[in-house]
DNA sequence: AGGAAAATTGGGGTTTCCCCCTGATTCGTC
DNA sequence: GACGAATCAGGGGGAAACCCCAATTTTCCT
C-alpha cells in the first residue's frame, strides 16, 4: 500500500488528482495541502510514501516545498506536477530534491507509473521531458546552463521579484536587507544572465517559469 | 441527461475533471479537446449541452474559442474554467459570450451546480469572482474595458516595444517620433491600464498575446 | 584540515533613463 | 466647432544601471 498527500493549490485540480490516484487499489490519499507550507507540515507529519506536488502554490512554491523537506530529512519521494516543460524548471526541481517530474499533460497512467517508479527509488520524467534533459546534457556547446542554473539562490530570489514588479527599495525590505546589497545581485544577475533590461528579466523569469505571465 | 465537452491542454485535469463529472449519473461527457481550435470544432459538431473550457490553451485560447462558438451561433453553453480571479479575465470572459466562470480553486459540487445553473439559462460566477464584478459595476468610473481595448492603435504599438525591450530612445527611432511623443504615448497607456511599472506592462502584453514570453 | 572560490552583504558616486506634470499644435472625424 | 488622437516640448524627482570598492560567510576542492 502506497501513502501519498497531494498539494495542489486549486481544490477542482486537487479533487481529481485524488481520484486518480485512488482509481489504483494499492494507492491511498492520506492528505492534502493546497499551498506549500501546509505540505511542508503535513507531510512532515504523516510522512507519506510519495508527495504529489504542486509547482504553482502560493506562500510557498512546490520548488522550495520540496527543498525544505530535504533539508528536514524527510524520505518521502517527491514527485513534482508542473504544466511547464521548459529544461530551466527541471532543473532547478531535481536539484532541489525531486525525485520525478510530471507534465500535467500526462495520462493517469504515467502517475500511477511515475509513483511506482519513485517508491521503488528510481526516478521518473514525463517523456516530453526526457528529450529536454538529453538535449541539454547532448549539448555542452550550447553555454552549458540555459541561464537560471548559473544564478544563485538569492539572485533567483531577486530575479523572481524584480519580475512581479517590486523595485529595488522593496525588494530590499521583503529580503531584510540593505537596498544596496539588492542592487549588487540585481547587476550580478544581469550580468550572468547578459539581460540588461527589467522587460528581458521578466520575459525570462516567465519563461523559466519562475513568475506568472 | 447533461452532454458535456471537455476542453483543457492538460491530459492529467482533463482526466480529473471527468471523473468529477461522471460521478454525477445525469452528466455524461461526450467529448474532449486539448486546445481552442480542438474545442470549436468537437462543439459544432457534437452539440454538447455544455461546454466546460480551460482559457489557457495552445493555438486557441478558451476566451477565442468562446468567441467562435458565438459566431457560428452555437446554442451550447459554455462554462469557463479559469485559474485567475482578476477582474479583466472575468470582463473579456463574459463579454465572449460564455455563461460562467468557475475558478480552478472550487469543489466539484460548485462546478455541478455551475453546470446546473447555465443548463437552466442562468449565468454562474464563481463566489470569489461574484464580488471582484459587483465592485466593477458599483464603481463606474474605472468601469470601462479594463484591458488593451482603450488604448489607441499607437499605445498599443509602444506599449509592444516596450515589452519588447525597447527603450524610450529605440522606440522613438522606431516609429521615426520624438522621444517625448513616445514619452507621452507612455504615460497615457500606463495611465489608461492603471500599470505603473515595466514589469507590469510586459506581463500584460504577454497576457494580452502581443508579445511573447 | 586548509585554502581557494564563490556567495552574500554593504557602501559611494555618476549617468542615464523612467515617470509625472504641464503645456501646445496639427489633423481627421463626428 | 468639439473632440480625440498623434505629435512635440521642458522640467523635476526618483529610480535604475553601472562603475568603483571591501568585509564576512559559505561552499567547494585538494
Amino acid at each position: 500500500m502506497v501513502s501519498i498527500v497531494v498539494a495542489d493549490d486549486h481544490k477542482i485540480v486537487r479533487e481529481g488528482l485524488i481520484r486518480l490516484l485512488e482509481a489504483r487499489e494499492d494507492f491511498t490519499v492520506i492528505g492534502e495541502a493546497s499551498n506549500g507550507e501546509e505540505a511542508v507540515a503535513m507531510v512532515l507529519e504523516r510522512r507519506p510514501d510519495v508527495v504529489l506536488m504542486d509547482i504553482n502554490m502560493p506562500k510557498l512554491s512546490g520548488i522550495d516545498a520540496t527543498r525544505q523537506l530535504g533539508k528536514a530529512g524527510c524520505t518521502s519521494k517527491i514527485l513534482v506536477l508542473s504544466m511547464h516543460e521548459s529544461r530551466a524548471y527541471v532543473e532547478e526541481v531535481l536539484r532541489a530534491g525531486a525525485s520525478g517530474y510530471v507534465v500535467k499533460n500526462s495520462a493517469s497512467k504515467d502517475v500511477h507509473n511515475a509513483i511506482d517508479a519513485v517508491r521503488s527509488g528510481a526516478s521518473y520524467l514525463s517523456p516530453a521531458i526526457t528529450q529536454q534533459v538529453v538535449d541539454a546534457i547532448a549539448r555542452p556547446g550550447d553555454g552549458g546552463p540555459s541561464g537560471i542554473s548559473m544564478l544563485t539562490d538569492r539572485e533567483r530570489e531577486v530575479l523572481k521579484l524584480i519580475a512581479e514588479g517590486l523595485s529595488s527599495k522593496e525588494i530590499a525590505s521583503e529580503l531584510g536587507v540593505s537596498l544596496k546589497t539588492v542592487d549588487s545581485h540585481r547587476s550580478n544577475l544581469m550580468e550572468k544572465l547578459d539581460i540588461h533590461k527589467v522587460s528581458g528579466l521578466v520575459r525570462f523569469a516567465i519563461r523559466a517559469g519562475m513568475v506568472e505571465a
